[in-house]
RNA sequence: GGGCUUGUAGCUCAGGUGGUUAGAGCGCUACACUGAUAAUGUAGAGGUCCGUGGUUCGAGUCCACGCAGGCCCA
């Protein structure tokens, strides 16, 4: 027979390795799918990370999280296919590369080509590929790294050109534009990263104006005219330059505004002005709160004031005033345009609480116009196209210049310069000469011309931090830019429908963030001037008037050969570059022919990385031109998992496309329609928190306290890491990364399990007990424990598979944790040890002891089983150590275990009739019994060795007495105690404690509570018999039933009791002498299996036993529990002598006693 | 500035639907127990349940307003 393998000087990151090596030479990860061949399947889709950075210890944890559910799954008979994948493409690979050759965008195109670029972009983004992959290996992940899909790879870019054209055919996909931070003297736009650039934001005094907004009068401003004075909405801008371009004023609907009669500062004419309660007193000092109106005269340095009424913001809404500076008109909408809207981002921390909106020049400025219908201050060009009023070199068009040359020349401005109508900068981009006495930049003119047309209140320059490019130091502007942008707006209600049929874990991410954000959604800028990243298939004429959007390589080519055959390209091209690779420059090299012979060039951008992912339930397949059938099968994914921060992104993009694919793509209807799905591209999803530091910081190279998975995972072996993570906090709450809690799950929760886990080979090798799956004994004729700790099992299955099924891997975690360590380890087993020590007579297990080994090795089975998600090696090897030695067996008659590995067996299913919550309860009464006494014990100071006669238990009904004469020798041996005496009323013992039940007397009794509750407390024991036995009683005008009240027994009269949560505990300190010579007995005991010990003696080993007399009380002792002593210490004899040559002292209580230990 | 989230013992975390004495583990101190022990038991010390108001007979729990940390977005 072989035996169960032992575990001396176990280390888990040697069992790791161990398990790795037979999980790679048998092909276990493999085999984990081929298994379930034709079983249902659980999809999954992998998140694609990227390998142009290295992998850190947050990864340990997003993929733990990602594994542990595939496996499950598997565990539960599904058949789980997972396929790995690689996001190659976006700006931080660009970086990279750029960092590495030393160069800036700029440069591409001039010191190195675009083509070689993207070569060095492609070499780059799988640079840390190898770590990647050791990673995954080592830490026990398992994902199909065999056949990942690649983002940049030809096959992948078309099934997103095929995506593209889905939507672009149902018109999803359009040119529009959107506001972003421009450079005009880079003539580019600037992306959010490089705004983020060290010392792009500077500090800069900028000419401000709170400008007077004059209001028209009718019927909705009616009540803003009170006074006979003309009325204005004062609002504030830090940038004057927009102020020709203004089309509404924003409110906040609920913030208080007031209404101020005073005089213009720079006209001294009256005016009534609007503003901000709260900023009133920015404008008009206190001081001068009691000059009269009337007796202003122009010119007078204080400015009186009276606030005439006060309103919400809401009450402003709609009303219309006079444009500003009306240079040019709007040229559609113009009835909506210059109103005031309601503004969410308006504030009262500055300004005026009136914010000015050009709609041309500001994010939100932009988004608020567009939902009230506000149209924006736009002129058109040559092409017809609409464009700003200020040109992409950062000047006015000549409408404005115009206008603002002749403002110049009518209020006498003198300039460093003459200035006609395109010399108006917004900014100084052109070097002019600032320290020229009459140098005045836009602004400065602007102000000056509404100072004069009595249209500023105040004037004055102001210091903030503004945004400048990196690469000109101007000032950047926030411009409206061409983008091409898919119309999620169209599906938002969709999305936000099918959104609620996703399950969040945690619920919050899905309907807050998540929610929120598909609330406030806002068409998808797909646009990115790039190099290195999937390129937009749209080709366009130079006149924008005739485009196409290519769906497919089948359809470039033949629109190549078209375009061949008009001349437009030569014929090499229809077989070029562009047919191996579809990145840039290759297909920017096609020129396609328009239906009127046209030339069309493809549009310059690339499209956002984030959609290359997003469509990775498609294009990893190479859908629809390959692989529909497995496609089929695997959509929707049934579990994705990623960091929260991917919420907008990843998230994002695969619920988008799945949405908009699933209105505007036939093939995608079908599938949906075909299983049974609404839209979505995936049902459950984890959304993981951060990885921070024991101290709660984040991980950052500069602070210098990231954690290395490898170093992680070589110490401590990947269960310990991967438990740690799970056991420590649910994943979606930051997890503060400390070694000192992983040394804890290691010790405690791993230790205590192989220590378990060898306590049973110890034995089991000794008595050759091996399991047989056929011949267990059964249910009925396990000793109680036995029952016991398989009802805890039954227990723990239920509540693990549940947590697990619910995506609650830390619920599951600890559950598993608290039966092996309290339950079965510290209760089970240290109440078993007996029961294996026994020897086997005849060489034959008895029953009792062949329950035992069944039992534990179940459990250990069973918990190898539970814990395989979490811990995959670990569990693997405790598997194969129980179940290597009948494997041949249990292939034979096709049982359970007959699987190779644990992670191909199917999940034991709880049995309910092996179920006993009856034997639990019982249990529980022993184990608080137990505890309750060992509490007394220390407190009269008698050790457990020394026995004691009698408990005295209080029963106040008899179901709780049954209950605990179940248990009744359970508790006497764990105590050391010979005998429960249980006290009821009969034995006059007993005093009763009554406690109003508050929970039920609030709800009958409300605001009477405290009357209630000071009657019950009144209570004779001669009430409390009362109501106890006839149920009611009526006390104080209460009428009370027995539900009312809690009665407890928290004393015995005369008897040091311990009482807790109900239960309360007795115990009879009297030592006679009996007593006292059973624990000397015991005591002695003790010391010669401590010697045995020492001496190296294996348990097996026979011994005989000299004593030398001590006393006649202690001999008397040792003679009368002699036999006991002998089988204790496997004693062959024990012999008491006078006199012992060569013996050991050992110390008891109050003597030392001599004795010798001869091995036989 | 907005959305979401977290805040309970020195540390890591539990605390359905409100119920009067708020728990566990670790760590610390002391004493025990042990023929599985990298263990275990018992006892002790340790709490403004982030704050302020409110609802209620009663709030760690519900509501409002704040404060602090975190993430995402402006």
């Amino acid at each position: 027979m072989s035996k169960y393998r032992e575990t001396k000087d176990l280390n888990l990151a040697q069992v790791a390795t161990e398990i790795l090596e037979f999980w790679k030479k048998e092909k276990i990860f493999e085999k984990s799918v081929s298994v379930r061949e034709g079983a249902e399947t659980f999809t999954f889709y992998e998140g694609p990370p990227s390998a142009n950075g290295t992998p850190g210890i947050h990864h340990v944890m997003a993929r733990t999280v990602k594994d542990i559910f595939c496996r499950f799954k598997t565990l539960q008979g599904y058949q789980v296919k997972r396929k790995g994948g690689w996001d190659t493409h976006g700006l931080p690979v660009e970086l990279q590369v750029e960092k590495e050759l030393g160069i800036t965008k700029d440069d591409i195109g001039k010191k190195i080509s675009i083509e070689d670029y993207n070569k060095k972009c492609r070499e780059t983004v799988m640079k840390y590929k190898d770590q990647w992959d050791d990673l995954t290996t080592k830490m026990g992940y398992w994902v199909d790294l065999q056949n990942p899909y690649i983002t940049y790879e030809k096959e992948y870019i078309e099934s997103l050109w095929w995506i593209l054209k889905q939507l672009y055919d149902k018109q999803l996909l359009y040119k529009g534009y959107t506001i972003q931070p421009y450079s005009p003297a880079a003539g580019t736009g600037l992306s959010s990263h490089e705004l983020n650039l060290p010392g792009t934001y500077k500090d800069v005094k900028d000419t401000t104006i709170v400008a007077q907004f004059k209001v028209k009068r009718d019927p909705k401003s009616e009540f803003l005219f009170k006074a006979e004075y003309e009325t204005f909405i004062l609002a504030w801008t830090t940038t004057p330059w927009t102020l020709p371009s203004n089309t509404a004023l924003a409110v906040g609907e609920k913030i208080t505004y007031a209404q101020v009669n005073t005089f213009n500062p720079y006209t001294h004419k009256p005016v009534s002005v609007v503003l901000a309660k709260d900023l009133v007193s920015k404008y008009f000092s206190d001081k001068n709160k009691d000059l009269k109106l009337e007796e202003y005269k122009a010119g007078d340095k204080t400015i009186p004031f009276a606030i005439v009424q006060e309103f919400t913001g809401k009450q402003l809404l709609g009303i219309h005033y006079e444009q500003l500076i009306p240079y040019i008109q709007p040229f559609y909408d113009a009835d909506k345009a210059f109103q005031v809207i309601a503004g969410d981002f308006v504030t009262t921390e500055d300004g005026t609480g009136v914010v000015h909106i050009s709609p041309t020049f500001g994010a939100d400025d932009f988004r608020v116009a567009k939902q009230n219908g506000v149209p924006a201050l736009t002129v058109k060009d040559e092409g017809g196209n609409e464009v700003p009023t200020v040109d992409r070199k950062g000047k006015f068009i000549s409408q404005i210049g115009e206008g603002l040359k002749a403002g110049v020349a009518k209020y006498n401005i003198k300039t460093h310069k003459p200035l006609g109508a395109d010399d108006f900068y917004v900014k100084n981009y052109t070097n002019e000469d600032e320290s020229h006495a009459d140098y005045k930049n836009t602004d400065v003119i602007i102000s000056i011309i509404l100072k004069e047309e009595n249209k500023a209140f105040k004037v004055e320059k102001y210091e903030h931090t503004y945004p400048h490019c990196w690469r000109t130091d101007k000032p950047v502007l926030y411009y409206p830019l061409d983008s091409w942008f898919i119309k999620t707006t169209a599906l938002k209600d969709k999305m936000v429908a099918l959104n609620k049929t996703i399950n969040w874990k945690p619920e919050s991410t899905g309907t807050g963030r998540f929610g929120n954000w598909l609330e406030n959604l806002v068409d998808w800028n797909l646009s990115r001037s790039r190099y290195w990243g999937t390129p937009l298939p749209i080709w366009r004429t130079k006149d924008g008037k005739e485009e196409i959007c290519i769906g497919s390589q089948a359809e470039l080519k033949a629109e190549v050969e078209k375009s061949v055959k008009a001349g437009l390209m030569q014929a090499a091209m229809v077989h070029g570059p562009w047919s191996m690779d579809l990145h840039r420059p290759y297909v920017d090299e096609i020129i396609l022919v328009s239906s009127k012979g046209e030339p069309m060039y493809r549009e310059a951008d690339l499209i956002d990385v984030w959609f290359d992912s997003g469509a990775m339930p498609y294009a990893q397949w190479h859908y629809p031109f390959e692989n529909k059938d497995i496609f089929e099968k695997s959509y929707p994914a049934d579990f994705i998992a990623e960091g929260v921060d991917q919420t907008r992104g990843w998230f994002f993009t695969l619920h988008a496309i799945a949405v908009m694919l699933s209105e505007s793509c036939d093939e995608i209807k079908a599938v949906n329609k075909k299983v049974g799905n609404g839209g979505v591209s995936f049902k459950n999803v984890i959304s993981n928190g951060l990885v921070l530091d024991k101290s709660g910081n984040k991980m950052s190279k500069s602070k210098g306290n990231v954690v290395n998975p490898f170093d992680a995972l070589t110490k401590y072996g990947p269960d310990v890491v991967r438990w740690y993570m799970m056991e420590n906090a649910p994943p979606w709450d930051n997890l503060k990364f400390d070694f000192a809690g992983v040394e804890e799950t290691q010790r405690k929760f791993f230790g205590t399990l192989i220590n378990t886990y060898s306590f049973f080979v110890l034995y089991a090798n000794i008595d050759g007990f091996e399991k047989d799956e056929m011949n267990n004994v059964p249910f009925n004729e396990l000793a109680p424990l036995d029952k016991w700790i398989i009802t805890k099992e039954q227990s723990l299955i239920e509540e693990v598979i549940a947590a697990y099924a619910d995506y609650e891997p830390t619920k599951a975690a600890r559950a598993i944790q608290e039966f092996v360590n309290d339950h079965l380890s510290n209760w089970y087993v240290r109440l078993n040890r007996k029961r294996f020590w026994q020897p086997a007579s005849r060489g034959e297990l008895s029953l009792d002891k062949k329950a035992a080994y069944e039992t534990l090795y179940e459990c250990l089975m069973v918990t190898a089983q539970l814990m395989a998600p979490i811990a995959p090696f670990f569990s693997e090897w405790l598997y194969k150590n129980l179940t290597d030695n009948i494997r041949q067996k249990a292939k034979q008659f096709n049982t359970p275990l007959k699987y190779e590995s644990v992670h191909h067996t199917l999940l034991t299913k709880p049995e309910g009739n092996r179920k006993d919550v009856e034997l639990e309860k019982s249990m529980d009464y022993a184990q608080r019994i137990c505890s309750l006494v060992h509490s007394l014990r220390k407190n009269s100071k008698v050790k457990v060795r020394t026995p004691l006669q009698k408990i005295l238990l209080p029963v106040l009904d008899e179901k709780f007495a049954a209950r605990v004469r179940s248990v009744e020798a359970i508790i006497k041996a764990e105590v050391n105690v010979k005998e429960i005496q249980y006290i009821d009323d009969a034995s006059g013992l007993l005093v009763k404690k009554v406690k109003p039940n508050f929970a039920r007397l609030g709800k009958l009794y409300g605001p009477r509570l405290k009357e209630v509750s000071a009657v019950i407390s009144t209570f004779t024991q001669a009430e409390i018999q009362i109501i106890e036995k006839q149920g009611k009683l009526n006390k104080g005008g209460f009428d009370l039933v027995l539900d009312d009240v809690l009665i407890s027994s928290e004393d015995i009269p005369g008897w040091s009791v311990a009482s807790e949560n109900g239960l309360t505990v007795a115990l009879d300190i009297t030592l006679t002498d009996e007593l006292k010579r059973e624990g000397i007995a015991r005591d002695f005991v003790n010391r010669v299996q401590n010697l045995r010990k020492d001496m190296g003696l294996e348990v097996l080993d026979k011994i005989s036993l000299e004593v030398e007399k001590n006393g006649e009380f202690v001999t008397a002792a040792l003679a009368e529990h002699k036999a006991y002593i002998q089988t204790e210490t496997q004693a062959l004899s024990m012999e008491l002598k006078e006199k012992v040559t060569d013996s050991t002292e050992v110390e008891m209580d109050e003597y030392n006693i001599k004795l010798k230990i001869t091995v036989n």
